[in-house]
DNA sequence: CGAATGATATACT
DNA sequence: GTATATCATTCGA
């Protein structure tokens, strides 16, 4: 595997660590069985400076801590008491920025991800958002904290630079509590 | 469109 | 230590 170094997650400017994660794969080795996919779709978090980030303000929890941890270690966040959300934590210590995946299609290891979901065939909403992405790969909050090149999780790189004009950002999704910085566009989407 | 669902944060005793 | 409000969502009417 190439997993992509941590100065790929190093760098200061979170938004184009986002964009940059389009296309990339992301794999999981969980209970045995190996399932990758293809991101198209993130959200950047950009720290202290965002009211829709968990750290806003310098908030510091136990929740949140792998925030503020190295580039290129995991955040894994239980929402809405049924959603797993995953989170690539970039920048260096001490500076809680993150990208959220919101979306990927299959790359490997369908049929786990079939029966994990419990539905019956591959179709858009398999890995259609940040909750059921999650589930789908069996990302859970047990894997919060855990760097990106470990044996459980990681991300490839592909090789494949996707074509400028087919990515789209927008403004993220479904954190309207946050006010003016709701409108950021912060969001990224890779169109098909 | 609206309910489900539980860990977490925050404000209390 | 205990209580209550809140939430980076999804699924089924």
């Amino acid at each position: 595997m190439a997993a992509l170094p941590k100065a790929f997650y190093a760098r200061p400017d979170v938004v184009a660590v986002s964009r940059e994660l389009l296309g990339k794969r992301l794999c999981t080795k969980l209970n045995g069985g190996v399932t990758k996919a293809i991101i198209t779709e993130t959200e950047a978090y950009a720290g202290i400076d965002d009211r829709a980030s968990h750290a806003y303000g310098g908030r510091r929890t136990a929740r949140t801590e792998p925030m503020y941890a190295d580039g290129g270690t995991a955040y894994v966040y239980l929402c809405y008491g049924i959603h797993h959300l995953f989170n690539v934590v970039t920048n260096v210590e001490g500076i809680p920025h993150a990208v959220l995946i919101r979306a990927a299609i299959p790359a490997e290891g369908e049929m786990l991800m079939l029966r994990r979901r419990q539905k019956k065939s591959v179709d858009k909403a398999l890995l259609g958002g940040p909750g059921s992405l999650s589930k789908a790969l069996g990302i859970t909050t047990r894997l919060t904290g855990e760097s990106l090149w470990s044996e459980r999780i990681w991300i490839e790189d592909t090789g494949i630079v996707p074509d400028v004009s087919k990515i789209k950002a927008g403004p993220r999704i479904g954190i309207d509590y946050a006010g003016e910085d709701a409108a950021r566009p912060y969001r990224f989407i890779l169109t098909q």
